[in-house]
DNA sequence: AATGAATGAGGTTTCATTCAT
DNA sequence: GATGAATGAAACCTCATTCAT
């Protein structure tokens, strides 16, 4: 009564969890720490922090808002779950693997605009959500951070040669660029990016990540 | 823990508004609104709608929190009222002038990297920014499409000409890349691509942007 | 711009000012109150003290709202001038003047049904807002009293006769009724009595007041 | 001056409340809930809508504040929720039951002058006091012709007897009297009204019903 | 382990009032 | 004498969090 949760406009976020986490049987800590961080995550991510409320995520995980509090401590503390949770799952992907240039931009390309699975790109929308905690926010950067060395070493960059400097700037423009794609495609919703197929958009892109990471003759 | 307004770390907000505008004469509407639009377009752009806050907005700009709503009926007023200012100012720098695609990279790496303005690259924040107000909300995409088509066509883009539908998708991806170049530069601060120079950037953008927008074979 | 004083459903407050007090010359301090407890106190008997705001006030009054602080000191002292001058003009009305009590209901029933100045009700109403204002509340009771006191004595009261209780009583009752009546046509605007002639109220009205306050037998 | 919240000088809100009411044992919202509608029905129909906070209605419950909006939503639904229990505790009080006019008049005397509850004509008061609520206010107008229409049914109106006009505003001239009798007897508190006793009161009263509602020749 | 009631801090907004011009 | 800018207090409301069950 004067109680509902507004939901918001374009993303049903509830619904897209996967069932098994969202509903759930009743008293298992380890599912409900599982549910709270993904629908936290979708929120934080599409929403930003401050605009995303703790009953929201409880709601769309489908648990009592003071389990939260419980389980993470505070707001900050889900967050900054939610935070490692990406950075786990983002760095085996980012990882130099054997592989040539093109492997690495290929494999960018699919965790960006073609991921199985829907929240991929989401995960890339958390790095840029400060939440004015010093330690998300620390760990927000260091990953940012190193996920630019790790493409930039793909690119040829080595650490101990003062010469590869540029190539991490431009490891580093390739992140902007898929930064600022998702963030039009998923939180801003733009046309006509937000509605482009994968197809349309891996010419280009892939044309562009060759131009910055590509250092070959 | 948790719900005290932090200050920001990074960025002396006031210190950095010109000294006519923060040092008030003392009673003039005008100058009082403009104070207050500067300060929260800072605010806006950096932190968000909803993590800034018409206290720190006023403290910022140095008048009471009262002339807010007096001035622009609210908060969102005041964000609309920023956007539109921006629009404004961004409308003529975007209009595709007589001149080679070469020129409108040129313009468009001048107002990012190396604007005379320091304020330059926050206005493009500020479209990416939601406040929840449809209205703004509204302005704010529309000028995002609205600025897509003119950099497209600025580089041979026309509305009537189905076959180039592709340039619309580049020249968006080349606002994607400067919207997250912006964001990585000004609120993430991450580095290296925070304290880049305007040089070290100008040719590693130059060359992708001509990748993007340049279709002369 | 944000600061459009929203008018009221019903009743056009500045429309019903007599026309040389609205549209002021410039310069009378005299004219200037008697402007403003005008239009204070329309608001005042219809909205209550609360809800009724300086800026109306000075809107109706077509006035710049720093002059009220001016010339009555506060939102209270104006009220209380509406309240002096509500007594004032409503003191010859009710002193019981040679003639039959007849006279005195017919005098009475002209003031609240059938007055040619359609502010005559709107008066009444006044005793019944409370400001919190500790003077203009003695003022407001005194004046009920006294009122009492003077319809009683129309009806063959007199202080000194004991046996002559219940007529005080019995008059109160009549204004109780006046007091309603005005109340439900005026700021509640119930039907049918809202919208019902003079001469429809006048015989039911008669014929209780005769009850009431004749008691020659 | 003018700004701090007077404390009412005669009523003492909180301690007029039920004691199991205002004790509470802790934890049960729906006891909550009733406490606060109790508190709220008082400062409503004593200080009208504008003039009561919601810190005093919680104050006066004995709750936090925050617990309105939990429950109510804002303050305008809790004033409509007021308002609907006043009705629905008026209804059956108010139904024309088989009886002569003489009983009807009895009942309603009752209600007014000798309730067992102190709270009961204080409900009637709530019919009088507009919140702006565009759904508040409808109810209560809705009310306040239903009320009539009941009234002048018990007194030999039918609706489809155009000559029975005057009975509905002969009704509603009565409850006009109700209405200002209990405003002065309770809001006003003026003097010899407020301390009549229902004896007293009596008598005069049902005279005047009786002319007003009893058409038998 | 989980729930729902309750709390307190802080956000936006309104409004009477005071200050300069 | 009059105006409009500016202020500070307080109102309503939201939300993260804690308390009892």
């Amino acid at each position: 009564m004067g109680n509902e949760v507004q939901e918001p406009r374009t993303l049903n976020f509830a619904a897209s969890l996967a069932e098994d986490e969202l509903v759930r049987s009743g008293r298992d800590a380890h599912v409900t720490r599982r549910a709270l961080v993904r629908a936290a995550r979708r929120r934080f991510a599409t929403e930003g922090y401050r605009a995303t409320t703790v009953r929201h995520i409880a709601a769309d995980a489908g648990v009592n808002v003071a389990l939260i509090n419980r389980y993470f401590g505070s707001k900050e503390g889900l967050f900054e779950a939610c935070m490692s949770r990406t950075v786990d799952e983002l760095d085996p992907n980012i990882r130099p693997r054997p592989g040539s240039v093109d492997e690495v931009i290929a494999r960018l390309l699919t965790h960006v605009v073609e991921g199985p699975n829907a929240d991929d790109p989401l995960q890339l929308l958390l790095l840029l959500r400060s939440s004015g905690d010093e330690n998300a926010d620390a760990i927000r950067r260091r990953t940012l951070e190193h996920f630019t060395e790790q493409l930039a070493a793909a690119a040829g960059w080595r650490a101990e040669d003062a010469h590869s400097g540029p190539i991490l700037l431009r490891a580093q423009l390739a992140i902007a660029l898929m930064l600022g794609l998702v963030m039009l495609r998923t939180a801003t919703e733009v046309q006509p990016l937000a509605s482009a197929s994968a197809d349309q958009l891996t010419e280009p892109l892939e044309q562009v990540l060759r131009v910055l990471l590509d250092t070959r003759d």
